[in-house]
DNA sequence: GTGAAAGCGCTAACAC
DNA sequence: GTGTTAGCGCTTTCAC
């Protein structure tokens, strides 16, 4: 397997290498048997174009370069999380006959700017996906913009208003989810809320306040509790919300880590669910399928998110000068095994409610 | 952030564009002094080589491609072993200043082998990482070795002559692992095997087969079935074996996932672990944690594993003739609640087996 | 020890 | 529509 280049196969078809280099980059002007001929030597050589040179000649690269949190400063919990983001780049890239290259940062490491500039001016991306919670941190976007590389980020928080960005409808489904409990009869739904410094957070805890307010029902601030992302600390934050003087009949984490946390914790206290606590999580992380019961729960669309963020970042190629997309994909409720009417409560005809985000689904 | 070239550099060098290359590649025959007047000149210009520029002049890349079974196809179970692998092979590619591809592949489609080769002519990977199960796909090694790219294979079945591996020490671990188990009292151990298809399947269950021999147990075939490696194949597998007339007391499952749904069966029927029966995985997956009670468990180096893959690669570079690496690491024990005494059995004083590989761990 | 010249394989900017 | 001329920024080869 020795390396045609373009001027071999400039010579077999008879043509120039200018005029192979516009057939292989699909650029117009030129004539459809001249586009044949140089198909076939293409074929014949088995030619297949150096990226280096590309790259080198026209100044940009085909390379995404996705950045995200660490999942080992997080002892692997969020794998799926990451995972699921990997997924739609990958399949993003591979439509667009781009590459993936990985850069997972954790951010108690302060360099993290200084790696960025390192692999900015070294590989010179076509663009970059700076994933949440990372998407939210001043630092590492003004790094990114100031090098001029075309950026998307995942569900920044706040107000999105500076570059590109593509967020789910956390406050929306966070509220829907709410109210499906709230359908099912429950009225005191705990509630516990993630990692401080993740931006979805305000988001989330602001659904399920909008949800009980939406069905009528007094948000009571004992039921909810500020939980860390991680099992044990849904583990623990169930115990207090189970030893209150009125203890909630459902629980409803910020997300399946925590929930599965909070499940240990109830089946531990010899509590049944769903019979007696509903528990509802979020990420549909692959734990929810392997608890029993399994969990009620939250899908976002990560690897959607990923993808589009890949899409946007190989059509702007050509720094499309304000190409301030903002996208929002929504979210899906995973109706599992861990909800059910809550206690004394007659079962309901139709326990999903109406929807006007998403969409609910079985699984 | 405009881009200082190296010929910048060397006129504020005073030298030869020649010389700031062999500073900036480490290479010998520089006097200390020039050496340093060109450190100083490339952090007075935030130079960063322009790395097509390089490859395409070195005919070589920087660019290490890790390729394994997507875990779509299995529904994202195999979620920590991927991340793992991928966590190894960062870690040793950012200490050689290497970059890191992913390309998952689903080896249900057939196109793989054409889309290794263009994958290796385009990109000119520095070196390739093939994991198990796809290590032991005859046609892909074939691919990878026919175009002369540097390979490493992770734990490929069989006898691994042909080219470089690094393995782990299923069958020892399993054997270990299965003589601890004996250690506690049990001399009914069920195993459920893994996925045909996996190549390790055949060392995991030859550990447990020795394992029981050492131990002077006679292997019963009743108690070992077939898994899938699956949740649910788990907790079918588990209601075959606790349906028996003589159940076993303990149950070892070939990965994780099967073990969860191990799990699942047993607490549904009412019986408590590890007091009435004791069960064991193998992976340490996240899942491991997660689990009610915590899963005893055997981890696999793998993040260590892919680290030595990248690190030898980058090492072998200049083609080094017989590069036929062969590293064995080997795995640990993870003890943690599933496993205890056998019903009706005495407390040992001491429930860890010697240890003549990998050792034994609490967590 | 250091430098000059000649590409690596492609694309940019123009000419025709 | 197509070809020509120059590089892209680095490394190679070989001279000194």
């Amino acid at each position: 397997m020795i390396k045609a280049t373009i001027t071999d196969v400039a010579r077999l078809a008879g043509v120039s290498p200018k005029t192979v280099s516009r057939v292989i980059n699909r650029e117009p002007n030129v004539r459809a048997d001249t586009c044949a001929e140089v198909e076939r030597a293409i074929k014949v050589l088995g030619y297949r174009p150096n990226q280096f040179a590309r790259n080198l000649a026209s100044r940009r690269s085909r390379l995404i370069v996705l950045i995200y949190e660490d999942p080992e400063s997080h002892d692997m919990a969020s794998c799926g999380y990451v995972l699921r983001l990997q997924s739609g780049a990958l399949r993003a890239c591979r439509a667009a006959s781009h590459e993936l290259l990985i850069h997972p940062y954790s951010y108690a490491e302060r360099e993290v700017v200084s790696e960025l500039d390192a692999l900015i001016s070294q590989v010179r991306p076509a663009g970059i996906i700076l994933a949440a919670p990372l998407s939210n941190i001043p630092e590492l976007v003004r790094a990114i913009e100031g090098s001029g590389t075309p950026l998307v980020r995942l569900s920044p928080g706040g107000k999105q208003e500076t570059p590109c960005s593509i967020s789910t409808n956390d406050h929306e489904i966070f509220s829907e989810m709410t109210r499906y409990l709230v359908s099912l009869g429950h009225t005191r739904i705990g509630f516990i809320k993630g990692h401080r410094q993740h931006s979805a957070v305000q988001n989330r805890y602001s659904g399920y306040c909008e949800g009980l307010r939406e069905s009528g029902i007094p948000l009571d601030r004992s039921l909810v509790l500020q939980g860390d992302n991680s099992t044990p600390g849904g583990k623990t934050a169930a115990a207090r919300l189970l030893e209150l003087k009125h203890p909630p009949t459902a629980i409803f984490a910020a997300n399946d880590d925590m929930a599965a946390g909070v499940m240990q914790e109830v089946i531990i206290r010899g509590i049944r669910i769903p019979e007696q606590l509903s528990v509802a999580g979020c990420d549909d992380s692959a734990l929810a399928q392997q608890v029993y019961p399994n969990l009620t729960t939250i899908r976002q669309p990560l690897a959607r998110m990923a993808e589009r963020a890949v899409e946007a970042l190989v059509a702007h190629t050509p720094q499309k000068a304000d190409g301030s997309l903002s996208e929002i994909i929504a979210g899906t409720i995973k109706i599992r095994e861990s909800t059910g009417p809550a206690p004394g409560q007659k079962i309901l005809t139709n326990t999903r409610p109406s929807t006007k985000s998403g969409g609910v689904a079985g699984r």
